[in-house]
RNA sequence: GGAGGGUUGCCCGAGCGGCCUAAGGGAACGGUCUUGAAAACCGUCGUGGCAGCGAUGUCACCGUGGGUUCAAAUCCCACACCCUCCGCCA
C-alpha cells in the first residue's frame, strides 16, 4: 500500500498513477473520505475510552449509594463506548481495504501507455542469420525431441495442456542452469534460499498478488492455501511483521522453488513447447534495501540479470515497462526479452521490479535507523527462469546437425559437456 | 489423526478481575570512572493511531477472534502456532 500522507497530500499524484494504470482514479476520493471518517471515530473513541477508565478507578473505593450511582453512569458509559468502538472498526476497515485497492504510485520515468508502449532501452548481442548459416532454425520442442529432452505428449497425458517432462539431458540442463545461477547470486552476495511454495493468504496479498493478478493465482480450497507464482512471495513474507536494523540491509536472498500460474486468458497463446506452462522453477532474486537505495538495487538487479543472460550468450534487448504493464506493486519494472529465433522476436525471460516501500507496508516490514521506524523498500528479479531460458537456449544455439553448442559458462554445470546431441527415437 | 504442555516487550521471565502507566534480569544505546578497555554505577530503552510546530498528551496492542464484567494480560469459549509423546508416513 501507499504512504496516506502522500494520498492526503498530494492525491493529484496518485490519482494521476492510478489513470496511468489503466486503474479506477476515483478510489483516492473515496479514500480521503473514509481516512476523514476514520480519524474523526478514532478520535470520538478516544474519549470515551478515557472518561470510561476514570469513572472505573473510582468504583472500587466508592460505597453505598455514591457506588450505585457511579455503577449506573459507568454502565451508560459502556454502552457508548461499545457503539464508538463498533464506528470507529467499521471506520478503520473501509479505509483499509480502499488502501489496500489502490496499486503502487508509478515512478515518473516509467513510460505511460498499455503493453505496446514499451521503451528499449538496450541491446546486446544480435540474432544469428541462419539463413546466411544454410538451414531453418527448428523451435525449442522439435530441438527438445531431438534431443530426448521435453516430452510435452506425456506432460498432457498425466497433468494436462501446458505441462511437461523434463527428460535425460531436458532434465539435466535445469539443473545445471540452476545451479549456474545459484552460483552466480552466491558469489554476488545473496543467501540462497530454497522456499515454501504454498503460503497463507497474507502472503500472497501482502505481495499484491490477489487484487488483478488473482485470476492467475492456483488457490487450495480446502487448506485456505496458494500456490505461489514466483519465490518472491515467500521472500517478501520471509520479513513480515519484522523490524529490521538498517545496518543489516541491503538484505539479499536469492530463492529456488517452483512457481505455478493458471495462465487464465492466454487460450491459444504460445500453445507449443514449453515457453508458457502451468509450473516452472526458477530462481529469483530478492533485495531488502533502505528505501532511498532502491533505485541503485533495481540498477543492480537487472545488471546481475543482464550477466547471466550474457555469459549463456543469448541475444537480448532490455525493456522500461510502461504504466499499464506493471502489475500492482510495482512502481518500475525492467524486462530482459531474448530473441528467439523461430518466432522472430523478443520475448521476456526476465523480469526485475522496483516495489518501492509497497510491499513493505502491507507486509509491514520495516526498518531501524537514526530517524526511527519506517518502511523499507523491497526489489526482485529473476535469475533464470527454467523453461523460458532452455527455450531460448536450445533455439539460439542450434547447429545445422541438429545438436545444441553449450556456452562456455554453462559447461561447468554439466560435467564439462560441450555438446547436446541428439538421440536416436 | 490422538494425548499432554506452552504463547507476555529485542531476549529471558513475573503477573492478585481495579496503583498494569506490565515487576525483575539480560542485551543494546548514552554517560560517569579509566591511558584505553572491562567491571561498577547512573540514565535511556516496544509498536501503531489521533492531536500538536514541538516538549508532550491520549487511545489501542500481553498468539488470533469472540464472550462475561462498570472494569480483562488475568475469567469463559473457539481457533492458530510452537514443544513433547503416540499412530501413520517420504
Amino acid at each position: 500500500m501507499i504512504d496516506l500522507r502522500l494520498l492526503r497530500e498530494d492525491p493529484d499524484r496518485v490519482r494521476a498513477s492510478q489513470r496511468a494504470r489503466g486503474e479506477d482514479p476515483d478510489i483516492v476520493d473515496a479514500l480521503l473520505t473514509a481516512d476523514e471518517r476514520r480519524r474523526s471515530s478514532g478520535a470520538r473513541f478516544d474519549e470515551l475510552r478515557a472518561q470510561q477508565k476514570a469513572l472505573g478507578k473510582r468504583i472500587p473505593a466508592a460505597r453505598g449509594d455514591e457506588k450505585a450511582d457511579l455503577l449506573r453512569q459507568a454502565g451508560e458509559l459502556s454502552a457508548a463506548v461499545k457503539a464508538a468502538d463498533a464506528e470507529r472498526d467499521a471506520a478503520q476497515e473501509e479505509a483499509r481495504s480502499l488502501l489496500r485497492a489502490l496499486s503502487n504510485v508509478i515512478d515518473p520515468r516509467a513510460p505511460i501507455g498499455g503493453e505496446e508502449d514499451f521503451v528499449v532501452l538496450e541491446t546486446h548481442g544480435a540474432p544469428r542469420d541462419f539463413a546466411a548459416e544454410g538451414f531453418a532454425p527448428r523451435d525449442h520442442l522439435d530441438l527438445g525431441h531431438a534431443l530426448g529432452a521435453i516430452d510435452t505428449e506425456r506432460g498432457a497425458k498425466v497433468s494436462g495442456s501446458r505441462f511437461y517432462f523434463l527428460t535425460g539431458i531436458g532434465a539435466l540442463l535445469e539443473l545445471a542452469l540452476v545451479n549456474m545461477a545459484v552460483a552466480q547470486a552466491t558469489e554476488a552476495g545473496f543467501t540462497p534460499m530454497i522456499t515454501p511454495a504454498l503460503v497463507k493468504p497474507a502472503a500472497m496479498e501482502g505481495t499484491g498478488f490477489l487484487g488483478q493478478a488473482a485470476e492467475n493465482v492456483y488457490h487450495l480450497e480446502q487448506d485456505d492455501y496458494y500456490l505461489v507464482g514466483t519465490s518472491e512471495v515467500p521472500l517478501a513474507g520471509y520479513h513480515m511483521d519484522e523490524i529490521l536494523d538498517a545496518d543489516t540491509l541491503p538484505r539479499r536472498y536469492a530463492g529456488f522453488s517452483p512457481c505455478f500460474r493458471r495462465e487464465a486468458g492466454t487460450y491459444g497463446k504460445d500453445t507449443r513447447g514449453i515457453f508458457r506452462v502451468h509450473q516452472f522453477d526458477k530462481v529469483e532474486m530478492f533485495s531488502y534495501v533502505r528505501p532511498e537505495d532502491a533505485d541503485a538495487e533495481h540498477q543492480r538487479l537487472l545488471a546481475w540479470e543482464k550477466e547471466f543472460l550474457t555469459r549463456l550468450e543469448l541475444p537480448f534487448r532490455v525493456i522500461d515497462l510502461p504504466s499499464g504493464d506493471l502489475g500492482s506493486s510495482a512502481a518500475r519494472k525492467f524486462d530482459c526479452e531474448a530473441w528467439i529465433p523461430t518466432q522472430g522476436r523478443y520475448r521476456e525471460l526476465t523480469s526485475t521490479s522496483n516495489c518501492t516501500e509497497f510491499q513493505a507496508r502491507r507486509l509491514s516490514v520495516r526498518m531501524r535507523d537514526e530517524a526511527g521506524v519506517r518502511p523499507l523498500a523491497t526489489l526482485n528479479g529473476t535469475l533464470v527462469a527454467v523453461t523460458r531460458t532452455i527455450v531460448a537456449l536450445l533455439e539460439n544455439h542450434q547447429r545445422a546437425d541438429g545438436s545444441v553448442r553449450v556456452p562456455d559458462a554453462l559447461r561447468p554445470f554439466l560435467g564439462g559437456r560441450a555438446t547436446l546431441d541428439p538421440v536416436a527415437p
